[in-house]
DNA sequence: TTGCTAATTCAACACCTGTTGAATAGTCTG
DNA sequence: CAGACTATTCAACAGGTGTTGAATTAGCAA
């Protein structure tokens, strides 16, 4: 019988690759050490996946369409619930948002390395603009156009430039730095990724109806 | 007579490597690219500068000082005017990041480059912890303890979070990926420095003053 | 068992990495 | 001019890199 505990070597290699990635970026990261972590061979990588930029790759992929699965049905519930005039700027920053946050308290670490690879990626100006609007526009797209229309009259660029806004302060949480733990001298800390959000929903909603004037 | 149009090849190498490193990384960046930029051999780099790694440092700490001293500068200017009962959170903002501005506006390449590489920094779990503070946190707190004033009544904790959105909102938008470029279809350009931080001011503040329990 | 195929390891390649010590050129002082 | 010191290049090192083809093992069908 095949031991069903430990995942198979495929996945040991992703789910290594998406640790060291998220810490220390694409270039920080050599085939051998995600080998070694996952217990296997270097050449092996290379057999499931080829080249390390596939790799990469094949982890970005790897949980984006659960993500935006999880995130459209959480836009769509509360569509659904607010009837005709749409939810409130608060319900869509909440859908965005918690579907992250439920990926992250699941226990599985994986998750977290994800979203903190997602904001490796978002951040860099080398791969965010190669890589992310391929797996994520469409949906983000979605969720601004329903920011527009709970806020009749809004010029298009201040949406634009509130989401940007959005989009930052979530990066940098994605990203657990720990910073918020040294600066607050241990108030908060970077980990309680439900206290982020408790803040950045109002923070951000009141941004955009500040800057989209809806005040 | 020696030539003083052509900057020495020391500073062309911190040039470079600060434009590349804020590009792709640390590790991204291999000092033979750094040199052949700076249109030097490879050994010039460890002469000047030692390792590797110092050669980082000093990229980082070279303009550290002088952002900081104008940042101060435009805090106290800002407090000197408001008198007693202090500048208002939209002042504060404003103190904090128009300095940011202008350093970006001068038509010398090499701050825009330097901010981005902050953003890096800022916004890496590696990085982040190991060398924001040592430069910055001291004016940080400065800036949070005149917000604190502003908002009376607020939970530290709360000001810290806020805080933390505003600096995503700020790394992101120093990272200058472009990726707005895109999602808004040309309307928002990441380049246009000024449109960010005329968005950023009301919405951090519109936030600061929710989730601070001033409205 | 014998095959067959996919999964995995082994061994090695050509190349690139950061770093260094010696050699050369440049610059200033006396 | 000689001398001294700094700046810069040259040449090379030991080790690490991604990648590959052949060899080995495991899993399963007939």
């Amino acid at each position: 019988m095949t031991n069903k505990n430990t995942p198979a070597k495929r996945d040991r290699i992703l789910d290594a690759a998406e640790a060291l990635f998220a810490e220390h970026g694409y270039d920080g990261v050599t085939l051998r050490r995600i080998a070694t972590r996952a217990g296997v061979d270097v050449a092996l990588a290379n057999y499931h996946f080829g080249k390390k930029l596939d790799l990469f790759q094949a982890v970005f992929d790897r949980r984006a369409q659960t993500l935006n699965e999880s995130r459209r049905d959480a836009l769509h519930a509360c569509q659904a619930i607010a009837g005709d005039e749409g939810p409130s700027v608060e319900q869509i920053i909440e859908a965005f948002l918690r579907p992250l946050e439920l990926a992250q308290e699941t226990g599985d670490e994986g998750w977290r390395h994800y979203l903190a690879l997602i904001a490796y990626i978002n951040n860099s100006p080398y791969w965010g603009p190669r890589m992310m609007s391929q797996l994520f526009d469409e949906l983000v797209q979605e969720f601004i156009q329903a920011l527009r229309k709970a806020l009749p009259g809004a010029r298009d660029e201040d949406v634009y430039w509130c989401y940007h806004n959005l989009s930052g302060a979530l990066t940098l949480t994605l990203a657990n730095t720990g910073r918020i733990d040294k600066l607050s001298r241990g108030k908060c800390l970077s980990a309680d990724f439900q206290a982020a959000y408790d803040h950045m929903i109002p923070f951000t909603a009141a941004g955009f109806r500040r800057v989209c004037g809806q005040e």
